[in-house]
DNA sequence: AAAACGGGGGC
DNA sequence: GCCCCAGTTTT
């Protein structure tokens, strides 16, 4: 006997409420160009780093670098200018540089899709780790960043202080066919309704259970 | 658990 | 000027 999924409505007054946002920069990579290349550099660009930069920087960087042998011949100054101004750009480009250097040698040129080999490389986190298996692979995993986690604990889905415990906690709670679009979801309901310090509570249809933790003023 | 990395854009 | 950005690594 299964209990009546309540998921499926809530995700769905969610998504009308943020129909009009565009979507996040490795989206729309991964709407364009579908590859697990495209989706893994993107989102290691993304990191800290605004929407059209994150998108600019990677379009510059495919042009020279279509895939992972052409970046791993790239110094890492020319990376550098190609993704600059991408927030923490020397990092990114040492990162890019050995990630293309050791899934060369070591994964027969190929993204890994399992989350311990993509937690391996250099610059490459829980958050990007599972964002690439989502939209990569179409593996379902919770990818949480700021928005996801900010969100998910204002409009009181979970109760935790880091990303790590936001990520089991909705993995327990939420169906896994639900894992991957909820990403994109509440990141785009934390870009546009659920904002940092100065939300538009006048348009969420969640008001009623919201903490509204580190809430200064509503709009 | 907290600091460091970091330039650009919004307000 | 201050705050924020689809976080990760180091201390």
């Amino acid at each position: 006997m299964k209990k009546k999924d309540t998921w499926g409505p809530l995700i769905h007054t969610l998504r009308k409420a943020v129909q009009k946002r565009t979507l996040p920069s490795v989206s729309r990579v991964a709407v364009e160009h579908p590859s697990p290349y495209r989706i893994l550099v993107s989102t290691v660009i993304s990191l800290r780093t605004k929407d059209e930069v994150t998108l600019k920087a990677a379009e510059r960087l495919f042009t020279k670098a279509p895939d992972l042998q052409t970046l791993a011949g790239l110094t890492e100054k020319e990376i550098l200018t190609l993704i600059y101004p991408a927030g923490f750009y020397k990092n990114k480009a040492k990162h890019l540089k050995q990630i293309a250097r050791i899934l060369i040698d070591q994964y027969d040129s190929r993204i890994p899709n399992d989350q311990a080999a993509l937690l391996s490389l250099p610059g490459v986190g829980r958050k990007t780790a599972n964002l690439v298996l989502n939209l990569g692979f179409g593996i379902p995993a919770i990818c949480v960043d700021t928005h996801v986690h900010r969100v998910s604990n204002r409009i009181g889905w979970v109760a935790t202080q880091t990303p790590e415990q936001t990520e089991l906690a909705l993995m327990k709670i939420l169906p896994e066919k639900y894992w991957i679009e909820i990403n994109e979801l509440l990141v785009r309901f934390g870009q546009g309704v659920c904002t940092p310090v100065s939300p538009f509570c006048s348009r969420c249809p969640v008001y009623d259970n919201c903490r509204r933790a580190g809430v200064k003023k509503s709009r």
